[in-house]
DNA sequence: TTGTAGGCGTTATCAA
DNA sequence: TTGATAACGCCTACAA
């Protein structure tokens, strides 16, 4: 018995023998495929979630197809409904936020979908992202402990859910501290290098510049820190700096920097997983968001003010 | 006639029909889908040649199934098995180089694959890449023009074939110019920020330092302008540099900094494109290396030495 | 030209 | 428990 069932699995192991995944989900109506949409594939945030997501679906013998929509909402339409036409079993997104009709639509066909970084307003949808507001806030609140009163922040659009959020947390933090704004030291940048570059410049050409700036995702720290340098602006001295999201960069830098460090890990296998458990037809604690904690990294680029 | 065929087309769309694409693959044998495997997603060199692959082959339908092998032999065969497994009809990698029993194995199956940025010995395939040597070569070549005859380089990893490539320009270049080659000039590193922090550091900190050095990719290269700024070191009178593939971060820094440009764009798009040929059965001129020319662009980060 | 039956490889159902 | 059979939706070949 035991033996003959050893020779059939080697006989199988030997004519290598696999399940036809298309018949079988021809019968099952799965095809053991899940889309992962988004907005860029040269954002080093959205990428490395990506492999984290990839590694949990991968045990699970799904396999993922990746799409990006290059900030563009149409774009982002067309690939989500190339998805739902290749009958993927479920979507992690990272929505642009700017319109939802789409995503009703997946909902609607009863395609799992789980929202990562961006919390959308008129949709009940699993979502995953990091607290931050309460990241800002932290940060910012470090700054305000050590004496710093006029303090920068370079957000990103306007527009995206993130950006909103971190802002929130800047502008909550300076009214528990009864701290006035100076909305002249609000800039928006569009989370590229670039802005990093020209807007840390901007700020620091003020006729009364920040003594400390936020900056808030990871090629604006970037871009930041370049000008910085070029400028020879000292950090801390001259001015304390707070960044995001490259803990490698924040080592490699001197002084090294502080910054916010958002669970990339957790982020992409939370996300994985909340999908799998719809995938299987487990809709408990739905719709369920899950605001993951940041991490605060306190070196050495930040000054304490004597007042 | 027509009328009843717009009534038809109509109907066809209110209903929002659409022909099922595993019934489709059983009969035909085909997935519609892509494999793409990479060795790292936090690499945005591969990342951004993977957006320029999903663009084409999203237009003739086909939908890539993104696997990244984190540096990791065995991971790499192990995620090529799952995209045979997921019967893809094709395949674009980044080949680890070690070693190629498992491409082969994909060749014998006689499922379509084009190799990316790295040739691998003792395969007959498809490659696309950029011409690394003649990129090293006109790059340090630059540099020896203008007077240099010390220069440092910073390498890859020993192992990866572009990490030869690109050294046999600097090499071959030197020996044209009848220049002695200094091997404690010569680093190498793993392609990570870390690295080209540390190199250049111990580069300048030769006693006999080089006057000018080539980074040969962006994160080193991101890392090596972090430690010059910190350092102070002047750019370029105290030393040359040339770094490696991102023109945003090129204009961004000062003095701007003269890189050697790979055609990501273009290397995207030619190995969908070879791959859209093999998957129809067209294999003129097979296999075809496709060593596509790099650009070089001089900028003020490199000096003339007078002798 | 148009229409219809059979089969792709799997799973699920039902009968033995 | 086991084994035969229909059905999944599309394509293709062949018949009308």
């Amino acid at each position: 018995m035991e033996e003959n069932r050893k020779k059939i699995e080697d006989a199988i192991r030997a004519l290598d023998f696999r399940v036809n995944e298309m018949a079988r989900g021809l019968k099952t109506n799965r095809t053991m495929t899940v889309g992962v949409l988004i907005p860029s594939l040269d954002k080093i945030f959205f990428t490395s979630i990506i492999s984290y997501i990839e590694n949990v679906l991968l045990q699970h013998k799904y396999s993922i197809i990746v799409c990006n929509y290059r900030d563009n909402l149409s774009l982002e339409k067309e690939k989500l409904k190339f998805l739902l036409d290749k009958m993927v079993d479920g979507i992690i997104m990272v929505p642009m936020g700017r319109d939802i009709e789409h995503i009703k639509l997946v909902m609607e066909k009863n395609v799992p979908i789980v929202l990562i970084d961006r919390v959308v307003k008129g949709i009940d949808c699993d979502v995953v992202l990091a607290d931050n507001l309460n990241a800002a806030y932290n940060a910012v609140e470090q700054l305000i402990i050590r004496g710093h009163k006029r303090i920068g922040i370079i957000c990103g659009p306007e527009d995206i859910y993130t950006t909103q959020e971190r802002l929130k947390g800047y502008l909550r933090v300076h009214e528990d501290y009864a701290l006035e704004i100076d909305h002249s030291l609000i800039e928006y940048g569009d989370y590229e290098i670039q802005s990093g570059y020209h807007l840390i410049l901007k700020l620091m050409d003020m006729s009364n510049p920040p003594t400390a700036v936020f900056v808030t995702n990871y090629e604006m720290t970037l871009g930041a820190i370049m000008a910085i340098n070029e400028r020879n602006i000292r950090i801390p001295d001259q001015l304390s700096l707070i960044g995001f999201d490259n803990i490698q960069m924040a080592k490699i830098v001197k002084p090294s920097l502080s910054i916010v460090v958002q669970p990339i890990k957790q982020i992409g296998e939370t996300a994985a997983n909340i999908l799998l458990k719809r995938m299987i037809g487990d809709n408990s604690n739905f719709p369920f968001i899950h605001r993951l904690k940041t991490e605060f990294l306190l070196k050495d680029s930040i000054k304490s003010i004597n007042t």
